[in-house]
RNA sequence: GCCGGAGUGGCGAAACUGGUAGACGCGCGGGACUCAAAAUCCCGUUUGCCUUGGCAAGUAAGGGUUCGACUCCCUUCUCCGGCACCA
């Protein structure tokens, strides 16, 4: 039987068969080798973009954690599905193409290859059946069918959730729904365009309004709707860049090429309607809290009121004559705190705001003009990023005033670019007292302060002492606010707020702003509102490697969409699809795909010639839905079959989890290993990076896919975990440049490059940080089950740790310890060797207890003390002569999901014939772990002096005695008397004495 | 600036709900085996002080609660991540 631990043969020879018997392949329900009575377990990595570079060590942490989560659920006797696949349209591929002058299918068709050969080679027991592609027609026909699905409903706000936009038409055909003269839907307002407070609009009935005009109201409506936006354009790549895809100084992520703002008619998809739903549903899934932290911070929600400012007489007048009626539109503001509106000075603008021109007066006419230009020239981004907060702020007086609802007063009109046309209404009233930007606007142009909110007294003595006040008190506060420093931002008592019958004086923040909101909805001039950060999904691109939008354009520039059974709209073969760089804004941008052969771009229906939708969809699409094709992915019917997607994506049924031990049930917090309460996928990992956008849209697709019926759980992803970064150390020269991180030597504690001292600093695994370690050079080293090791054995999961190949060796000689306590060694096995007959009790009781531990850390995936645990267990076995069969055996299925290749094999010396994939996971004996004695610590006074062996049932007295006498124990305790003993059962003794 | 997360030996880390700080591994020191080396096995390894055995200090720093604090509370520092004029 000895033989020695040949890694390389053995990881070779159990690759090859488990794809050969396709040990891993997991029947849907329905297959005939389905078995219905076994829980589900759905585990799930991001899958990965397929780089031209390959993989480097630091990307499969986390395909190796959840490879061992799948493997034991298998061994637990659930059935598992884990899947992957590669997330492949994108501009990076492109990018790669282009430079390189090969078609981006080529390209993405080697790397995928080449990273299936990398994964296939950490030996991770997918269903490889499952394996898809983004870029796969097959696949993304479903992604232009969801993109149909967007396209063919609208939020019903009444009923919180989407609906076919025939159901709209209906009941706009019943009056159900009222159209207004501007064409919206008034009886469904959507968010963020509601109608006047108070007001009635005049409407319209459905039957009165053209062909044209009632296709323009659905379109409107719809999910994925064409909106004129100002968005991110990149004139060297040719096209328009999500938010996410530009740098903070204004420049593209990927080449450093100058970002532009510009108005283009562009395809946006309505998350802003499920905004509320995003937040609330956070509340059901098991997540990291600060994921959905940073989810709710990014959807942005805050509670406010919207406020009419109307101008004043001389402003109105100048106003309506510009705009040629009688009754100028107010200023509506929107403010989260209404209960200040007795503080507002001044009105800012956004120098964009379209009532700008009309109210600004001659005098102020070049001021204003100069300063709305300088603005225009500055994107967004600069002014976001250059103009930060603190920063002098600047603006110019328009001349105008408007006259504050709730007593009269006249409010002086700036415009600033502090305030963004995109967030609320695009015009603040300023209440410089008790706001941080306002005090900052009010400070640098000389704009007085008011104080409507008492703070408490510390702050004023604080904030008035650090501003120099000779004797700060509410009252030097309230007449001199402007002398103090800082404004205060918190809540408090409401102060010098009363006119007429509106009195919030003395109400704390909260009933006071309730009282100002009810004041101005009773007269008309005002309403509570909710506003949310989040903006629609800018949808469209204008490069060639992404799915095509199924959508034709009509003559009269109508939309039609591409019925289902013509899908997919495959992207049509083009051997130049540059994207066409024009630096002249003037000019619309032309799309890749508009050089594509007529044949494609033009579609003759019923004489009618349409041409298609010319631009393509952002790389986010496919990802968006991926793990429901994982489900059924060869279905040609459907996304998925709803038999496999209620079956995986179902929550647990309540009693179908077996117990994997006895024990192990009685913790509170749920295992991460158990089926997700909230229902989706059981467990999904990956980086901290796409806590957002990635996990924020998939949400989105998601619900609106609940909403039509199409799946059955309201969220994608019921668990979800972060794994850490692999960090690696770097090294720069004197220059800052970063030097091969292989080729660095250390002698006496400092670094050299080919003689060169160097710096070291720490950083995520990279190609851009020269450190990045390839699996291939490990595997060569020391085999991928070790590796597989060394990764899990660094830290927690959930960590980022520093690589250091160095220590790789540890975890090899364990795996060679391992065989060794099996095998024996060499051809003469020197007396380590397997009997048959039991293990004697001391050995036994170890085994259960390491069964316990490994089994008690795989379901929290703590896989580093899981190992730790099953080390110490082989240590002991290493000092034995000999190797019960009955201790052998759970070894192996225990170190399986770890090291499964090194485990088959040993499995099958053991005399087994089939597959360990399946075995029984071991279980350990409760009675096993009694014990009838303990070793209890004995502190005196709070310091460990000693231990004694007491019986477990021992009280307070027996073992207070046993300490006693205990000379070592007793020695400290001479001459003192005990004033307290406090006996933790199994643990300690303390003896408080003095 | 605001919001999160984290600071434990020479290094990666462990310590479950407040109960022996440093499990396990790397490295290092010593020993066995060997002509020798590798491999393997055994012993030691937080720091300081006393040459058995002890004593003292110690989980970023300072304070607090407690019989008892890496763990809870307050203040400060450092690092990492997110957001960044969102009214």
């Amino acid at each position: 039987m000895a033989r020695s631990y040949d890694f390389v043969a053995v990881e070779a020879k159990w690759q090859q068969r488990w794809a050969e018997q396709r040990t891993f392949r997991t029947p849907n329900p329905g297959d005939p080798d389905f078995d219905p009575r076994k829980p589900k377990f759905y585990v799930l990595d991001m899958f990965p973009y397929p780089s031209g570079a390959g993989l480097h060590v630091g990307h499969p942490l986390g395909y190796i954690a959840t490879d061992i989560v799948a493997r034991y659920k298998r061994m637990t006797g659930s059935n598992v599905l884990h899947p992957m696949g590669f997330d492949a349209f994108g501009l990076p591929a492109e990018q790669y193409a282009i430079e390189h002058g090969v078609h981006p299918r080529a390209t993405t068709e080697r790397n995928i290859a080449n990273m299936r050969r990398q994964l296939l080679a950490f030996g991770l027991s997918y269903d490889w059946e499952r394996e898809l592609a983004t870029t796969d027609a097959d696949y993304y026909r479903w992604t232009q069918w969801i993109f149909l699905q967007l396209y063919g409903s609208y939020f019903d706000l009444e009923a919180g959730r989407a609906r076919p936009i025939a159901e709209l038409e209906q009941r706009l055909a019943r009056g159900e729904r009222v159209v207004t003269d501007d064409l919206r839907v008034v009886a469904a307002p959507l968010p963020g365009s509601a109608a006047t407070p108070g007001s009635a609009a005049t409407t319209r009935p459905w039957a009165t309004l053209t062909a044209v005009e009632q296709r323009s109201v659905l379109d409107q409506q719809r999910l994925a709707y064409l909106a004129e936006v100002a968005v991110n354009w990149c004139p060297a790549l040719g096209t328009v860049l999500a938010n996410e895809e530009v740098t903070a100084d204004g420049r593209s992520e990927r080449g450093n090429h100058p970002v532009l703002k510009r108005p283009l008619k562009q395809w946006m998809l309505r998350i802003t309607a499920y905004a509320e739903r995003l937040i609330a549903d956070l509340d059901g899934v098991e997540w990291p809290e600060p994921i959905k932290l940073m989810q709710r911070n990014w959807i942005g929600r805050s509670e406010g009121a919207l406020v009419d400012f109307a101008l004043d007489a001389p402003a109105a007048a100048a106003a309506g004559a510009a705009a040629g009626t009688t009754a100028p539109e107010p200023i509506r503001v929107f403010t989260t705190r209404p209960d200040t509106l007795f503080g507002a000075t001044y009105m800012v603008l956004a120098p964009e705001h379209p009532l700008v021109p009309q109210l600004t007066t001659p005098g102020q006419r070049a001021a204003v003009e100069a300063y709305r230009a300088a603005t225009a020239r500055r994107s967004e981004l600069d002014r976001q990023s250059g103009q930060a907060e603190g920063k002098t702020k600047t603006g110019v007086a328009t001349g105008a005033c408007a006259i504050n609802p709730v007593n009269g007063a006249r409010l002086p009109i700036w415009i600033a670019d502090y305030v963004l046309m995109g967030y609320g209404t695009g015009a603040i009233m300023a209440v410089p007292a008790h706001d941080q930007r306002d005090f900052d606007f009010a400070r640098a142009c000389g704009l007085p302060l008011r104080a409507v909110v008492l703070p408490p007294a510390a702050w004023i003595a604080e904030q008035g002492a650090a501003a120099g006040r000779a004797a700060p008190s509410r009252e030097d506060y309230l007449a001199h606010v402007g002398d103090y420093g800082v404004p205060y931002v918190g809540e408090g008592e409401s102060v010098q707020s009363r006119h007429g019958e509106l009195v919030l004086d003395g109400l704390p923040t909260a009933e006071a702003k309730h009282a100002v909101t009810a004041w101005l909805e009773r007269r008309g001039i005002g309403s509570g509102q909710v506003q949310y950060k989040l903006r629609d999904w800018l949808f469209s691109r204008q490069r060639y490697w992404g799915e095509p939008f199924p959508v034709l354009h009509g003559p009269d520039g109508e939309t039609e969409p591409v019925p289902e059974h013509e899908l997919p709209v495959a992207l049509p073969p083009m051997d130049d699809f540059r994207p066409v760089v024009d630096e002249d804004l003037s000019r619309p941008p032309q799309p890749s795909l508009g050089r594509a052969p007529e044949s494609w771009r033009a579609v003759v229906r019923d004489g009618v010639r349409y041409t298609r939708e010319l631009n393509t969809m952002p790389q986010w699409a496919g990802s968006c839905w991926y793990y429901l094709r994982f489900l059924d992915p060869r279905n040609d019917q459907a996304l998925a079959a709803a038999a496999a997607e209620h079956y995986w994506m179902s929550p647990p049924a309540a009693a179908a989890e077996p117990a994997t031990s006895p024990a192990t049930e009685s913790t509170s917090a749920p295992a991460l290993t158990t089926p997700a309460r909230a229902g989706g996928v059981d467990l999904y990992v990956g980086g901290a990076e796409h806590a957002v956008l990635h996990l924020l849209y998939a949400r989105f697709w998601h619900k609106v896919l609940y909403d039509l019926g199409h799946v059955s759980t309201p969220e994608p992803f019921g668990r979800l975990f972060n794994q850490g970064y692999i960090l690696a150390a770097a090294f720069t020269d004197e220059r800052g440049v970063y030097v091969p991180a292989a080729e660095v030597e250390e002698r006496d504690g400092a670094f050299y490059y080919r003689g060169q001292v160097v710096r070291r600093e720490y950083g995520k695994m990279g190609k851009s940080l020269k450190n990045a370690v390839t699996p291939d050079e490990m595997f060569k080293e020391y085999g991928c089950d070790t590796l597989r090791l060394y990764e899990m054995y660094m830290g927690p999961l959930e960590v980022s740790k520093p690589w250091n190949t160095r220590d790789i060796i540890g975890v090899h000689r364990f795996l060679h310890r391992v065989w060794r306590n099996v095998c024996g060694e060499g051809e003469a096995p020197d007396g380590a060797c397997l009997v048959e007959t039991p293990a004697d009790a001391e050995l036994r009781r170890l085994l259960h207890q390491t069964i316990k531990r490994v089994t008690e850390d795989l379901d929290r995936l703590r896989f580093n003390t899981a190992l730790a645990a099953l080390i110490e267990l082989n240590n002991v076995l290493v000092g034995r002569a000999t190797l019960p069969r009955e201790v052998a055996e759970p070894l192996v299925l225990m170190l399986a999901p770890f090291a499964p290749h090194v485990a088959e094999e040993l499995w099958q010396l053991l005399g087994h014939e089939r597959s360990l994939a399946y075995a029984p996971w071991p279980r350990y004996d409760p009675a096993l772990l009694v014990v009838d004695e303990v070793e209890l610590v004995v502190q005196v006074s709070g310091k460990t002096r000693g231990r004694v062996r007491v019986p477990v049932a021992a009280d307070l007295a027996a073992v207070r005695a046993a300490a006693e006498a205990d000379p070592k124990i007793a020695k400290h305790l001479q001459g003192l008397t005990i004033h307290k003993a406090v006996l933790v059962p199994g643990r300690l003794l303390n003896l408080v004495a003095g």
